[in-house]
DNA sequence: TGTACATCAGTGAACGCGCGTTCACTGATGTAC
DNA sequence: TGTACATCAGTGAACGCGCGTTCACTGATGTAC
């Protein structure tokens, strides 16, 4: 902890205080979503008045937007860590569905329904292209034996967001695919919306999995 | 026009009324998101006070309700509408894509997350199911030459949602299939996902769809 | 080690706003005789 | 056709609440000499 020692006691207290400020934020949001995060209900929980928070966040926004960047961040280092344990894609998968169940909300921070009246600043975009170079890192082991569809044809003059990225069209195809079948499925279970459906969710997962998977 | 003429004037003046609260509620819901959505602002908009609406519905929740209640048969008549004119599935998506990007609120109002502080009454799962019932019927259509995989055995003792459809497993499968994966690609573009990555979500959407019916 | 000063966390009052919802009431529209 | 009554749309005031944010201020903590 070579790292905190440098720190003043008052840096420290400050780091500590906007976590705790952040722990609530993630409590209220995991209740009523991020689109009812109070400040002052914050405030109100840690004791304190709703003035004295922003000692710490210049608003609202700019706590929406650290709470968004910790979410891209935790997911990217959940799937590094796996992925640097040896996982493969189908395992990269199965961490996502555990990351997304264990708080659904977070999940749909990043990537459900845009927050109403919160704009996000332009490093969102930055954070979030981090978590896409990962999904690609780990797409690049996918089978490219399939055949050029006409939308890798596309991607291969249309890539900005894997500026700088090896990875052939194919692979960004497949890192496509990957997304937004799993996004597909996990988006409408955490919304809710196979309760009372009868089916498992785990099982369409897994069979979402498999057809991805076995291409 | 008989049906009108069976109705008093403050019956037709009534149904017009809460007509033109609901348009006026789609036209702020469509900037604003429907959490946002506001009686007292739709009233200022209509050059009435606040209270006044209490006369149309019970409150916020109930209006919300109709709301909901709107999206799902305009849906289902859309669809239905572009089945009985010999539509495919093929064509059924893009009728389904279309119908997203013409109101990306209303979509995500019934496939996106929760409006915050509403609870819908049972009511809404029936009417839902009528859409899923409508997506079965086209996907009667699909070839059922595939292996029976072991989602599909599972599908057999858990249908409560396909309740009385003759769809054989493999069928409602094959929907569920059509559900995610294009509510993957259209959610993740209606909220705004994709802008900035550089290729056409509109390519993207073919694509999948490409991959769904060649299975 | 002690004193003078600067820094900064946190408070309480206030501003202006909006929300959903209730209530007693007015005034216009329709109905019954 | 005219009069008495009932129905009902809409108003304005009020209730209680919460929001984000600003501002002048207190009091504790740290710093410099």
């Amino acid at each position: 902890m070579a790292e905190t020692d440098t720190k003043t006691p008052r840096e420290r207290y400050r780091t500590q205080v906007r976590a705790e400020i952040k722990e609530h934020a993630w409590e209220q949001i995991a209740t009523t979503g991020a689109s009812a995060l109070s400040l002052n209900a914050i405030a109100k929980q840690m004791g304190m008045s709703g003035p004295a928070l922003y000692r710490y966040y210049d608003g609202r926004d700019a706590l929406i937007t650290e709470l968004i960047r910790d979410a891209y961040r935790s997911l990217a280092d959940t799937l590094r860590s796996a992925s640097a344990a040896g996982a493969d894609l189908a395992v990269l998968a199965h961490t996502l569905r555990a990351w997304a169940l264990e708080d659904p909300q977070r999940y749909l921070l990043i990537y459900g329904t845009p927050v109403p009246g919160y704009h996000a600043p332009d490093e969102i975009t930055l954070i979030s292209s981090e978590t896409m170079a990962m999904l690609l890192d780990a797409c690049m082991a996918l089978p490219s034996d399939s055949p050029v569809t006409p939308f890798d044809a596309h991607l291969a003059d249309h890539r900005d967001w894997a500026d700088g990225h090896p990875a052939p069209p194919a692979v960004l195809h497949g890192a496509l695919r990957f997304w937004t079948r799993l996004h597909g499925v996990l988006s409408l279970e955490l919304a809710g919306h196979f309760t009372g459906m009868g089916f498992d969710p785990a099982l369409l997962f897994a069979a979402e999995l498999d057809d991805l998977l076995a291409h």
